[in-house]
DNA sequence: GACTACAATGGGAACGGTTCCATTGAGTAG
DNA sequence: CTACTCAATGGAACCGTTCCCATTGTAGTC
């Protein structure tokens, strides 16, 4: 009979308790770690009456007594891009193997979409944050910062917040794009970027284009669009360099991988030979080797973006991890070499 | 002062009622919904107090006494399909726009990760479930199931568990995709699956294909393998199918997104044209328009399917709603016509 | 053999809310 | 004017844990 009870409803630890015939303490006890406080007696009876009952701690009760809700949660600014959600799997990965749980937030790349999570995830008093998203911190954000809570910024820079950064060496990414390119034979380059008014990186990736297109003698120009609302503009600046009169080969440089897919549709569209017109991207996709000639990407290490981010994340949780200053952690992409840089037919003469 | 205190510690609802002069009760009121039971002064000092303090409901605790974590579950066998991203991008939002929050949990295809996650979910009293996981359903999950959580089951039938069913209308898809191949010409076919044990829309897709290829007099087969594991045996099979004799010209339709990229690399490492050889996909990908000559495929309306299982899942959330009989959703899918089933050559003639 | 130290266990007060029930006062019908 | 209703508010118990602080018993010390 009681044990035919025991599936309907969640036993609780005073249930547990009793059908142990010993005191919710030690049952508590046992769930949090401190079994070699109890004789072995106790310990194999809370387990059988555990069983039975098909006990699990309230997590919601334990978070509220100890403060410890055992909650990461993940700020994202844009969930469709297979780059964010490679990382955010080696967040989670790493979250699961210490015993956190990753509550994931997806903002559409839209401020009060943010403030929304952020409040909620306040709410549910998470114990830290991976945030990738809008450039400005909100006042949402700033909050949870005073308040203690450790954060972890994924590829931005938020001036103000005292963070752990992880990321791609932005700097060292662009130029090893450049050095790709002319090496290649491209001469005259396009740089394109979604908005950088919303990622303090694209902002450098862009800034560090331009100064160092200048400074190796190379022609062209950076430019930073929506993709959603200006799908028009954008082929409109494919086809204003295209056209554009310069001695030497174009390539586009590509600062993500959303502007990769957008670009590689334009080119297809206006029956652009890849290769001749040089095509080089930043993060690498599924399908890039896959376009004839195949797409050359710098691919960024995602899982170790996601590992690094976590890891820095949880020492901040741990009792003296607290105070050190803050980290910034920045890895090198690896560059996959494919035909769309393989250079333009004249210089293979 | 106070103010300056503020910023350091989240406020509790006893803080506010003594900063506004009322009884925490009132100010319980006035947070859940029930401003309406509250005179206007009440209200306003309520709000100003609960301003200035900065002050959130604390919803571990709200969990706990009523039972209501206002949190949702999600089970998703492989984060990395893009498919599975669009539907959980569709349930996220839907599950925002009624005031739950969901938990994602990517199980990568594993029961043990599967299990664990679920023991979780439970632990954190979630309200209700949103799975697409192992075909097998595990013991936790049966245990969740009966103690009352309701559970949506996406692209997946769990015979024994009553629950609803969201997915896709998958005869119906094997049905267009054969119509559609062999209207252009082909008629040795090769249908392609990931492991048909782990998913029981995959082995419906199969049987189906199977059923139906016969009945119209088409010549072939169909098989099922892993991606990860048998890499080389996937080279195999299709290098077979394509040496095998035939009269008829041939094509591979593939049951899902990574089932099309493992093809579409390896056809694309034997230097097979596409479209001489029929490639047809179920599941869109961004990428299928840019693979000369664009690659044929079904797409799942995903949106749909995320919105329609949470609709489900709230439904049954809701006081009257536990009781009603299973539903099942079917979605078709919509025929996007591209150039790898252009039809072969010699049909041209 | 009394005293201390310590290991093993239990009792009960939090934690931050919700909710049932009681209390108060004003309006209304008789 | 009295009794009754109802709206507005507060008091206190409770949700399922954790954790501090007893309490007990047993072994070790002198």
């Amino acid at each position: 009979m009681s044990s035919a009870r025991a599936a309907s409803r969640r036993a609780t630890i005073l249930e547990v308790a009793h059908q142990a015939g010993v005191s919710k303490t030690s049952v508590s006890r046992y769930f949090s770690g401190e079994r070699d406080r109890l004789s072995e007696t106790m310990q194999t009876r809370i387990a059988s009456a555990a069983k039975r009952l098909n006990y699990r701690p309230n997590q919601m009760a334990r978070g509220l007594k100890g403060g410890h809700s055992r909650l990461i949660g993940m700020l994202i600014a844009d969930i469709l891009n297979p780059f964010s959600v490679a990382v955010m799997h080696g967040v989670e990965q790493a979250c699961r193997a210490k015993g956190f749980s990753l509550v994931v937030c997806n903002t559409d790349n839209d401020p009060a979409q943010e403030r929304d999570h952020l409040a909620l995830l306040a709410a549910y008093r998470i114990e830290g944050m991976v945030i990738n998203a809008a450039g400005q911190p909100s006042r949402e954000l700033k909050q949870l910062a005073e308040q203690g809570t450790p954060l972890v910024l994924l590829d931005r820079s938020l001036g103000e917040l005292e963070a752990d950064e992880v990321g791609l060496d932005n700097a060292r990414t662009i130029d090893m794009a450049l050095d790709h390119l002319s090496s290649k034979g491209y001469g005259d380059l396009l740089y394109l970027s979604e908005p950088t008014s919303q990622a303090s990186s694209r902002q450098i990736r862009l800034e560090r284009f331009e100064q160092q297109r200048e400074l190796r003698g190379l022609t062209g120009r950076a430019l930073s669009l929506s993709l959603d609302k200006e799908a028009s503009s954008l082929e409109q600046a494919i086809s204003d360099f295209l056209a554009s009169p310069s001695q030497r080969p174009k390539a586009l440089l590509c600062g993500n991988g959303n502007v990769t897919l957008a670009v590689t549709r334009a080119l297809q569209a206006k029956g652009v030979v890849l290769g001749a017109i040089g095509l080089m991207g930043i993060d690498e996709l599924d399908w890039c080797q896959l376009v004839t000639p195949g797409i050359t990407t710098l691919a960024q290490p995602t899982k170790d973006i996601g590992r690094a981010a976590t890891e820095a994340l949880l020492q901040r949780l741990e009792p003296n991890g607290k105070a050190a200053p803050p980290r910034r952690i920045h890895y090198q992409p690896k560059l996959l070499a494919r035909g769309s840089t393989q250079g333009p037919p004249t210089s293979t003469a």
